[in-house]
RNA sequence: CGCGGGGUGGAGCAGCCAGGUAGCUCGUUGGGCUCAUAACCCAAAGGUCGCAGGUUCAAAUCCUGCCCCCGCAACCA
């Protein structure tokens, strides 16, 4: 049996688990199902990251310890695990004793082998954020551009990578295992970037304190990259007294190792990954496979936007088998997918309950009909369906080697509908009021179970419950063990066969979204606060002339505005009008502006003041005087 | 020249790396069947494969240039 180790990421507990999470795990659960099936040794783990700054202040905030606050999170991610079926056997959380462990052995060996030094880290540090700054990412005055508070120069010990060594052996393993970083449009850019260059990695923070103490740095805490990376090998017993997994799935040469990422965390996988690695002397992942997002309508999903996917509504209404389902099957591997609730309920109703669920139910009920309550006596040997189901089993596997799972499924469905017009073409139906026609009849209904206990053999890894239950309906009680189970014959004779309730009820659209309409979001309890009229008197509001406009280079938002403001010279200011106006109709117009607010820098411009607009889907509309004013009039 | 993804019948997508009859799902129209979950089967309509050049016997596919859309980054003071 060969090792096979498939990993998703672990899951910053910053987050709750959104279907981005759950497409990965789903992703890596597949894979891991298939595998078993196909008789490979599997290992399927997942996890959670919970250390860092971001923790350690959410935790703050509410007056938790961070591993309690992690707790929480990590118990709805494992209650996941029932709820989706999914078959990982081990969940590792970086807060483990064996995770510290294996991260403080993994360093020793990077330090052994001359890879790291100390230096000094200087910038603009904010101490709110806890965060060095560039230059470029300060306001006007140097402040903090979330805080908006002065920063302050500091400089820091920090540990250092030399990542930078390994630029070199980083362009080779692309060049020889191009199967390193899948898809292969990804390789193309990993390899860019490092070929572009390499500066050293900082490893360490001294500001932090929540994560794993940095071995013999007393003061610093492990960068959280390294210390999250790690996890895939930390899991297996790296740095504990029995390494007997990880001699099986991490340093046996024969054996696939497979990190499941999404695409925007590929670059700490294709590169700092396998520099640790190399570093510290130990094999490397075969391949990290990084996958694309679903995006929602075709718009990238965020939360405040809220048309985020829930995922608890679709399980709820679905079941986990049909998200399952359609999320790998409306995917292509490696891309962008759009998601969208009528998509789903189109895919349900065409290819679970029309294609896969009613021809279980037509030949079940026929063969019972037939062959009292009974799988037919007779089996069948030759007849067009053998070959279709051979090149369909061969597709299907070549597609699961490859990650297209999309492809997988529609071989299976091929299938199906040959199935359904075979079925069409031999009229069984017929055939039960015709005395001479038994034996066709078995051999006829017969390879319409073959056909459905097939696709539902392959469907294991995608849908476990449901493929089981389809199973179950034609015939096989028990579900196989081994992909030997899609080559043609394995539907017995004479089995029973019980009467099928929809396996897959039809849903009605219509009702469906009526039902679940989106609901407007409850409106944010309003607080009142007050101002006296003083104030508001501290906002400046004065009416200004437009003498120049024009766009700022490279922006999408930004126009540049000269402005009067009856004062000795213009102002300029920078205004996100872009999308609404041109430069043009602005000039000789007036706007309206808070003219004793901070300045600011937009794009390396300094911003005196602030147009008024008011925003509509996002657009701004801009507020002017209906009558011409002097310039400088203030507004009350 | 910031990074990346995409533009293929009404909708959503595959095909492109390894050029050779443009394919799938849904939808539409007409017909068939009645075993089945208003399902299934057959047929039809519907496409300048973003635009323009180039390479080639042959380009959706390779090359060059351009246009448009969508993310990310940087900016709605």
């Amino acid at each position: 049996m060969k090792p096979f180790y498939v990993t998703t990421p672990i899951y910053y507990v910053n987050d709750l688990p959104h279907i981005g999470h759950i497409y990965t795990t789903i992703v890596a659960d597949t894979v891991a199902r298939y595998h078993r099936l196909a008789g490979d040794e599997v290992r399927f783990l997942t996890g959670t990251d919970e250390h860092g700054q971001k923790i350690e202040r959410a935790a703050a905030k509410e007056g938790v310890t961070p591993l309690a606050l992690a707790d929480r999170v990590v118990e709805r991610y494992v209650e996941l695990k029932s709820r989706m079926r999914f078959s990982y056997d081990d969940f590792i959380r970086t807060s483990q004793a064996r995770h510290q462990a294996g991260v403080a052995e993994i360093i020793r060996r990077i330090e052994a082998a001359g890879d790291l030094y100390t230096a000094k880290h200087e910038g603009w540090y904010c101490p709110a954020c806890e965060l060095f700054y560039t230059e470029k990412e300060l306001l006007a005055g140097n402040r903090c551009p979330v805080h908006e508070e002065a920063v302050e120069w500091k400089s820091e010990e920090n540990i250092f990578f030399r990542l930078s060594r390994f630029e070199r052996p980083l362009l080779d393993l692309y060049e020889q295992h191009p199967e390193f970083v899948r898809p292969e449009s990804r390789l193309n850019e990993v390899r860019s970037f490092v070929a572009s260059g390499l500066k050293d990695l900082s490893v360490s923070r001294t500001s932090v304190s929540w994560g794993i103490p940095f071995p013999d740095h007393p003061g610093h805490t492990v960068y959280v990259w390294l210390d999250a990376l790690t996890n895939y090998v930390t899991a297996l017993g790296v740095g504990s007294p029995d390494p007997a997994l990880y001699e099986k799935f991490w340093a046996d040469p024969a054996g696939v190792r497979i990190n499941v990422v999404g695409k925007d965390i590929l670059r700490f996988h294709a590169v700092f990954w396998p520099a640790f690695l190399m570093s510290a002397g130990l094999p490397l992942p075969t391949t990290v496979w990084a996958h694309g997002w679903w995006l929602r309508d075709g718009k990238k999903i965020s939360k405040s936007s809220g048309g985020a996917i829930r995922p608890d509504d679709l399980i709820e209404h679905f079941g986990a088998d049909a998200l399952r389902y359609f999320l790998l099957r409306d995917m292509v591997f490696g891309q962008d997918a759009s998601f969208s609730d009528e998509a789903f309920v189109d895919r349900y109703n065409s290819d679970l309950a029309n294609d896969l669920g009613n021809t279980a139910s037509r030949v079940v009920t026929l063969s019972r009909r037939a062959f009292g309550n009974q799988t037919p006596p007779e089996a069948c040997n030759d007849n067009p369906l053998i070959a279709v189901a051979a090149q369909v089993a061969q597709e299907y596997r070549a597609a699961m080697a490859d990650f297209a799972f999309s492809r997988a499924l529609e071989a299976l469905w091929r299938l199906l509908a040959e199935a359904n017009q075979y079925i069409v073409a031999r009229e069984p139906w017929k055939l039960i009021k015709e005395e001479g026609e038994r034996a066709r009849l078995s051999r006829v209904l017969w390879n319409g179970l073959e056909a459905v206990r097939i696709v539902a053999t392959g469907l294991l890894p995608f849908m476990p419950d449901a493929a089981a239950r389809v199973l179950a309906a034609v015939g096989t009680a028990v579900p196989p063990t081994s992909l030997d189970a899609l080559a043609w014959g394995g539907t017995p004779n004479r089995a029973p066969l019980a009467e099928i309730p929809p396996l897959f009820p039809r849903i009605d659209k219509a009702a469906y979204f009526s039902d679940t309409t989106v609901q407007p979001a409850p409106a944010v309890k309003e607080e009142k606060k007050m101002i006296s009229i003083d104030q508001f008197f501290e906002t400046e509001l004065k009416v200004a002339t437009v003498l120049a406009a024009e766009a700022v280079p490279k922006s999408k938002k930004l126009l540049k505005l000269t402005l009067d403001l009856g004062e000795e010279s213009p102002r300029t200011v920078v205004g996100g009008l872009a999308e609404a106006y041109t430069p043009e109709e602005l000039v000789g117009g007036q706007v309206i502006v808070v003219a004793n607010l901070a300045p600011a820098k937009l794009m390396g411009i300094e911003s005196q003041g602030m147009v008024l607009a008011a925003t509509i889907d996002g657009k701004p509309v801009l507020l002017r005087p209906i009558l011409p004013v002097p310039a400088g009039t203030r507004v009350k």
